[in-house]
RNA sequence: GGUUCCUUGGCCGAGUGGUUAGGCACCGGUCUGCAAAACCGUUUACAGCAGUUCGAUUCUGCUAGGAACCUCCA
């Protein structure tokens, strides 16, 4: 096990602390995972890839990581139905579908999106669908231990006393007392004690589709109680990391411990994470406000408001270019502005296997090093390790001009450090195969022929036949080739 | 109105009480049959006002502008 200078950002203590597992080389993470009632959008993969790094820096540092992120699939009720009725279970009907058939569609297509972006899958992806028992017995403890009644047949968390023993809304900071008080009076005719209190199991309504025999009722259990059974049943009443979207934390997070510490009588979680949001026009994009790009849309230019097609690689690249807790705002200039960057640094990477070696060196790789783990180690700084990386690429350039030099030795430790910061815990990989793409053996012939075309150019050029020398060039490139003339010969890739 | 937070150069986006972020774009140069790439160099900053300080973009207060959450839904 490396030594662990990891600093995180704590949102309940709002600052960074050092991270200490609450048992030595084993981490348990639960991030709050998609809700599958329609296609990920730009701002979902905000947190995917957020927490892929997390899970992949803690990995790389030894420790034996399980991360588990949920895919809600009951329970959240439609924005626009006065009956409550269940969101997927309207799609559903809506499309002639069986609610299952909407999740597993749906669940298809963002598994596909993840592995584009490389976002390795979690170790478990429980459904908030298979945990009904599960929830119910959660509820029942709840219930036993005083902070939740039963009413008309759904199940109501009490916020009022719960907040006098534990204090509620830590997380956001809310000063709930005056709410609770201001609001005291409205409550009149409604099953809730009182407006604050949130659902822990409610009674379905006769036309929904999805509702489960409880003691209370045949209904479906609240929007918040997944995650606190869930994590529970997976990583124990304590556990390391908890992360999710910046609009999550108030209310679900805030009732997620509400719900653990009534259940368990203790905080759950050790270190709370919150990603920021993806900006359009400085506005969140997100589902309610109709404003979001789809990933798809991303991969193959169909939107309006793209003017080109971006591959996952640059997506990533994207995000991973400001730091989570920030806002990033999207737009043409930046995207494209990222690709070429990525651009760059791929080619930097794919360069340093060619570099030749000298008796002396004067780069510091070390350095580098040292700069790519103390960004990690600040809060996964991610902008500050590609800048790092950045001057690695500037490096192998310059030794590949014969500008500076390097030996064997350090031309390996660049190798090394290209593969374990920007390939295994950034996770960015070359999505177009070149030249020199490794591991492209059955693309081999292909290379070969692209290959001999750019040598027979060569001969034309020392020929002086410019005519056939461009015109092997133009059409490469009317194919899809770049093509690149360097000091001894040539450098080709697909185009992005 | 309440809670939390943001405002960096043409654009995106880090960071710091005094020392180069990085990328994209631009400009000049080297290289090249031409081009691209690469390399070298250069230019635009820290919303405004006041305070603390030897010194603030970086701390404090105020002003202006913006965002998320606070109702349903996840």
């Amino acid at each position: 096990m490396k030594d662990n200078n990891l600093t995180i950002y704590n949102t309940l203590s709002r600052t960074k602390e050092l991270f200490k597992p609450l048992h030595p080389d084993i981490v348990g993470m639960y991030v709050c995972g998609p809700t599958v009632y329609g296609d990920a959008h730009l701002g979902h993969t905000r947190p995917a890839i957020t927490f892929d790094i997390v899970y992949r820096y803690l990995t790389h540092l030894g420790y034996k990581v399980r991360y588990v992120r949920n895919i809600t699939d009951v329970g959240h009720l439609e924005h626009d139905a006065d009956d409550g009725e269940d969101k997927i279970a309207k799609k559903a009907r809506l499309e002639q579908l069986e609610p299952m058939e909407v999740v597993q569609f749906y669940l298809n297509r963002y598994h596909k999106a993840m592995d584009a972006l490389n976002v390795l899958p979690p170790s478990i992806e429980p459904h908030a669908s298979g945990h009904i028992i599960e929830q119910i017995e959660y509820i029942k403890k709840i219930i036993d231990s005083g902070y939740a009644y039963v009413s008309d047949g759904s199940v109501y968390f009490d916020v009022p006393k719960f907040n006098r023993d534990f204090g509620y809304g830590r997380l956001s900071g809310r000063n709930i007392d005056e709410l609770l008080a201001t609001t005291r009076e409205l409550d009149g005719q409604s099953e809730k004690h009182n407006p604050a209190d949130f659902a822990l199991w409610k009674k379905a309504a006769p036309e929904h589709i999805m509702h489960w025999p409880s003691p209370w009722s045949e209904g479906f259990p609240g929007w918040h109680l997944e995650c606190s059974t869930m994590s529970e049943k997976y990583l124990g009443s304590k556990f390391d990391i908890h992360g999710g979207g910046m609009d999550l934390k108030f209310p679900h997070h805030d009732c997620e411990i509400a719900q653990s510490v009534s259940h368990n009588g203790c905080d759950s979680v050790h270190y709370w994470m919150h990603n920021n949001l993806i900006t359009i026009n400085g506005k969140k994009m997100g589902k309610s406000l109709g404003n979001f790009i789809t990933l798809d849309e991303f991969f193959t230019g169909s939107h309006p408001l793209l003017t080109q097609a971006y591959s996952p690689m640059t997506i990533r690249f994207f995000i991973l270019q400001a730091h989570y807790r920030g806002t990033l705002d999207f737009s043409n200039e930046a995207l494209q502005a990222a690709e070429k960057a990525l651009k760059r640094m791929l080619e930097g990477y794919r360069r340093v296997k060619d570099l030749k070696p000298s008796d002396t060196s004067d780069v510091d790789v070390a350095a580098i090093e040292r700069q790519c783990y103390e960004a990690l180690d600040d809060d996964l700084n991610t902008p500050m390790v590609i800048a790092a990386l950045f001057e690695a690429c500037r490096i192998v350039n310059q030794i590949n001009d014969g500008h500076a030099k390097a030996t064997e030795a350090d031309i390996k430790a660049l190798q090394k450090l290209f593969d374990t910061f920007l390939v295994e815990i950034l996770g960015i990989v070359p999505d177009i195969t070149g030249s020199d793409a490794a591991g492209a053996t059955a693309l081999k012939p292909f290379e070969d022929a692209v290959d001999l075309l750019l040598s027979i150019r060569s001969e034309a050029k020392r020929n002086k036949d410019w005519a056939t020398s461009d015109l092997i060039r133009n059409r490469l490139a009317e194919i899809g080739f770049d093509v690149k003339d360097t000091k001894d010969g040539w450098e080709w890739s697909l185009k992005g």
